[in-house]
RNA sequence: GGUCCCUUCGUCUAUCGGUUAGGACACAUGGUUUUCAUCCAUGAAAGAGGGGUUCGAUUCCCCUAGGGACCGCCA
């Protein structure tokens, strides 16, 4: 048994979307589990919308996940020489032919086949014609020589046996009229060439699986084992694609979601481990079998992406997420100014109880981060007369204070409370409002000790005057 | 239209013929609390329909319905 080689291989006509990483997942997730090799192979044969952005971003995306492709990356336009190269000893062992049909006489077909209701498959003419009755007016397509009697049955690694008659196969072509070689010939020879054993894909492929197979039994080539799996729906049902928002990695870390979150939600979605919901990398690795994915198509769902990230928010060190929430803050908000940093570290155990994203985790940081507190009017009606006399005691009281702490500031409040015989709302609402400039937000002990005393005083003072 | 695939709570799923059909998210209610949250507890919520096979079907088979994918000289 040779050594487990998986691949992925998208095209770089567009940004790669969550469910292309899914399945990039999946296989690199297979093949390390099972101690092979991960490959990641560009195929770029379309000239004309590839584009080298697409190709960085698909590289980007893959890493920024966690996936680590072996080797360099595998570009299919180098190996258009060998896939022409193919082509020909397809044509020499009697398994490919040209066509001379017209581009004029295909489209007729197509639109009579339509007139009549029935599915157009290319009618053969050239399957047996001699060479030597060509137009030399029209350049030939080289076409495969699909098998006409029987079925093939495709041993699914996901879905089973599945059956299809070998007639529904038309004579596809391999080789265009510019002599340029199709997607079906060269995923055949590069798969092949790269000695991919598991082909794990979106179940879209699964006609072409059934070309490629073809194509690699008239080489006389080992047949690699095949998994289709089913492919991520929107929340409304249809399959997701790139036009699709909130579907790229970067959608999802704009909005403060972290790759791992992204990762483990992105591996429970049509795949189980008994009831397993978190799983680390490593954990992934272990456990990830192709007998754990489902066969049916599932349903992106927003409320759970956010509660695993949620999960992760609050269970990665503290370090580690401030080192995450600058880079968050320094790409899709503010740079964190320097003599904020020390104060945001220190509040992240409660920030980030109440995030579920790093965006949460920015707003409810606000208070920190901007020097002015903005106080709407509304708000600044909860402060009346008494508030403003509680507040100026409060400011008398921690006057004397050398830092702010819980042990000095609870007496002070609870005396406040009996002094102006109210509760703690009375007291600790006037002042977030004058902190924070909202009603809700931390705990009051942790928004007076985040701030500092130097900064409470200033905030304070501002409401009083 | 043809070919192929799929069908358990709203969503992701467990169950590999015998379960009070389990878990997670979301939702609802209650509790803790200093507001908002967190946290804790509780609750509501599912086998598409119809036939078989079987002592017994969510599970195996068939039909129907519904959903999806593919049907390019794109990949």
């Amino acid at each position: 048994m040779s050594k487990i080689a998986t691949r992925f291989a998208p095209s770089p006509t567009g940004p790669l979307h969550i469910g292309g990483v899914r399945t990039a997942l999946f296989n690199w997730l297979f093949s390390k589990n099972q101690g092979g090799t991960f490959h990641l192979r560009i195929e770029d044969t379309d000239k004309e919308r590839s584009k080298d952005e697409y190709k960085d971003q698909i590289i980007k995306s893959l890493k920024n996940i966690g996936i680590e492709y072996d080797g360099d990356e595998y570009i299919q336009s180098k190996q258009i020489n060998n896939h022409v190269k193919i082509a020909n000893e397809l044509l020499q062992n009697g398994h490919a032919y040209k066509c001379y049909c017209s581009n004029e006489e295909i489209e007729e077909q197509k639109k009579r086949a339509k007139q009549k209701k029935i599915p157009y498959i290319y009618n053969r003419k050239w399957r047996d014609k001699k060479e030597t009755e060509a137009p030399d007016n029209i350049k030939p397509v080289i076409r495969f020589k699909s098998k006409i009697e029987g079925s093939t049955a495709l041993k699914d690694l996901v879905q089973g046996d599945v059956q299809i008659d070998n007639n529904t196969i038309e004579d596809f072509i391999i080789i265009r009229n510019d002599g340029s070689p199709t997607y079906n010939l060269s995923a055949a020879v590069d798969d092949h060439e790269m000695k991919i054993t598991h082909i794990i894909r979106g179940d879209d492929h699964k006609i072409n699986t059934f070309k490629q197979m073809q194509i690699y039994e008239a080489m006389n080539w080992g047949l690699p084992s095949y998994a289709h799996i089913p492919l991520i729906h929107t929340a409304d049902g249809k399959k997701l694609s790139k036009r699709d928002r909130a579907s790229t990695i970067d959608d999802y870390s704009n909005i403060g979601i972290m790759p791992e979150a992204l990762r483990n939600y992105l591996l429970r979605l049509g795949w189980s481990y008994k009831d397993k919901e978190i799983f680390t990398l490593d954990e992934s690795i272990k456990y990830f079998n192709l007998e754990g994915i489902g066969k049916s198509p599932s349903k992106l769902d927003i409320s759970r992406i956010l509660s695993m990230n949620e999960h992760y928010i609050k269970n990665i060190n503290e370090k580690e997420l401030y080192e995450r929430l600058e880079e968050y803050c320094l790409i899709y908000k503010e740079k964190i100014e320097t003599n904020k940093k020390d104060k945001l570290k220190n509040s992240l155990s409660f920030l980030k109880n109440k995030a579920k994203t790093l965006e949460d985790v920015y707003n409810n940081s606000k208070y920190i981060l901007s020097n002015e507190v903005i106080i709407n009017k509304n708000d600044l009606e909860l402060i009346d007369e008494k508030a403003k006399k509680i507040i100026i005691d409060f400011k008398t009281e921690i006057s004397s204070q050398e830092k702010l702490s819980k042990p000095t500031l609870e007496p002070i409040i609870n005396n406040l409370i009996k002094k102006y015989e109210t509760n703690f709302k009375g007291v600790g609402q006037p002042l977030r409002i004058a902190l924070t400039g909202s009603k809700f937000g931390p705990g009051i002990y942790d928004i007076l000790m985040s701030l500092g005393k130097i900064d409470v005083e200033m905030r304070l003072s501002k409401v009083i005057k």
